[in-house]
DNA sequence: AGAGGTTACGGGCAGCGTAAGGATC
DNA sequence: GATCCTTACGCTGCCCGTAACCTCT
């Protein structure tokens, strides 16, 4: 039978290059694609797609069909939100986050998010940046919010939220809060971020940069374990102060004001990929950006 | 659940103006129609149409709907005949035809589809060119050959077949082969097609051209009666050979030669609703004259 | 052996047709 | 009462998921 949902089936294997990939990427099982997509063979009386031992690859046949099926889901998706059906917004959003995003905006997000489109069934993933720059390009995730846009072609990057980056200690060290400067800083390990991110290649950037060679470099996945290793007076710790209020309310750790060295603020995008059907998506980014300008308003998670 | 047999029910209805005529296009019940379209309002979270008493309107959310359901539709279509699927050419093919087509070349035309297109079924109903373009209009049949253009926006009419319209009468006549006038003939009725129809007229027309007023047509719908009653005596039949070769070949009927009185051919078209889904209208159309070029070289049907 | 697609099989549910119901003329 | 759409209900058959199977690296 041809259905829209065995065309949705067979573009999203084309997209994704296997059968596995799709079938995670439509919520089902293996099986249930390639029994949909042998319904839709046998239904155009043409095999579609090309099953090689590594990967899946469209057949002629498979290609002069691709434009169609993806014509016809979008004018689907297009009506959907024409007409303003109420099931335009439903699904499953896989969404993969930063640790420092599930430190700070995220739960709000998700809070809001259930109000506002109770339909709309939230996976969510927190892993590095890299990570999840893979995911979304192998389609294990929809959206993701890393600390770096995704530049690849048919990736959509949103400008999202920017935390300012501090320099966090112990009151054990008995540091002052100001007047210090990179060097005395390079006299501790600096905990930061893992080795593959941006604000690790700054830091130690700033350090060439000021030609000091000594220094250590503590990279760490988990944003909780630094702000522990910094509590235990391990180190200095480069993070934006946002994810550590706590700590700093309690005085385990405060900032320190280090004169030549501003870090960049850490920026986060949000990153989709662009198929024909992304007013979910579009909808959700717009959601997030609206959401964050209405907390600064109010102060909520932003001061 | 949007699909595309809903939208293809919906469209239908909106078309035809009433769930049981669209019931019928589609072979199917009335209360299939019913609950797919109940089905599709709830997808889309809308009345969809206006139930009046009398006839079926589609709302407003229903007009922004039609345009896409049509292009969704005929993306299929195109689809099918693009990758040449095996079930683009099936179905059910409801054709009227008149009785002049049923008495010669339906025969044929019927064979040869069976052969070239197994998959189409056909449901044939034989009735006058007035009732044939009333039911194509009204949605009860798909495709008819009637002996006049239906000339109304959306409908393609494809010239099909002229057969010339003859003088016939019994031997018992005793009547001369040629050299016969309109005047003679004028002696005994006139048998011929009803009243309703073009021979009719044309045959009054040139009784009156002709200053002849007492003159008597008797209108027939049905060509074997005319036929019989030709034979028994009753009077001069004006209708194509074609249609009576067999009474001709046992010299039970002849042709009569009036040298005044030359009958203008009774030419049939092909007519069809122009939808955004007639490929295989089209197709049809077009192996209907295919086979009747290959006829008049093979001298099947035609002299 | 493991990754990835296919096939077999049982169960749930969607959608159909029959038939009764209701509204409007 | 006739026409036309809706609703109730039982049933068929489709489609899914589990799991075994196959194939290729």
């Amino acid at each position: 039978m041809l259905t829209l949902k065995n065309l949705e089936t067979f573009v999203w294997v084309v997209r994704l290059g296997g059968f596995g990939h799709a079938a995670k990427r439509l919520n089902t099982t293996q099986s249930a694609v390639s029994q949909r997509i042998a319904l839709l063979e046998s239904a155009l009386g043409a095999t579609l797609l090309e099953r090689q031992p590594r990967q899946v690859l469209p057949t002629s046949k498979g290609r002069e069909l691709l434009p169609y099926a993806e014509q016809m889901l979008r004018l689907q998706s297009d009506l959907l939100h024409v007409i303003g059906a109420p099931d335009a917004f439903r699904g499953h959003i896989r969404l993969g986050v930063s640790e420092t995003i599930a430190h700070t905006c995220l739960l709000h997000l998700v809070q809001k998010m259930q109000t506002t489109y109770p339909q709309v069934v939230m996976d969510i993933e927190v892993d590095i940046s890299t990570n999840l720059r893979d995911a979304l390009l192998r389609g294990d995730l929809d959206m993701i919010i890393p600390a770096m846009p995704i530049l690849e072609p048919n990736v959509r990057n949103v400008d999202f939220v920017g935390y300012p980056m501090a320099w966090v200690a112990s009151p054990a060290l008995e540091l002052p809060r100001t007047g210090v400067t990179l060097k005395d800083i390079a006299h501790y390990p600096v905990i930061t971020y893992p080795k593959s991110t941006r604000p690790y290649q700054d830091l130690r950037d700033m350090f060439l940069r000021a030609d000091i060679t000594d220094f250590k470099i503590y990279g760490n996945t988990s944003l909780s374990a630094i702000a522990r290793m910094c509590s235990g007076g391990i180190g200095i710790a480069a993070m934006p102060p946002e994810v550590i209020s706590r700590e700093l309310n309690q005085e385990e750790l405060y900032v320190i004001d280090v004169v030549d060295a501003i870090l960049p603020d850490l920026r986060f995008t949000i990153s989709y990929v662009l198929t024909p059907d992304t007013h979910l998506l579009d909808a959700i980014a717009q959601f997030a950006l609206d959401m964050l300008a209405e907390a600064e308003n109010s102060q909520v998670s932003k001061p």
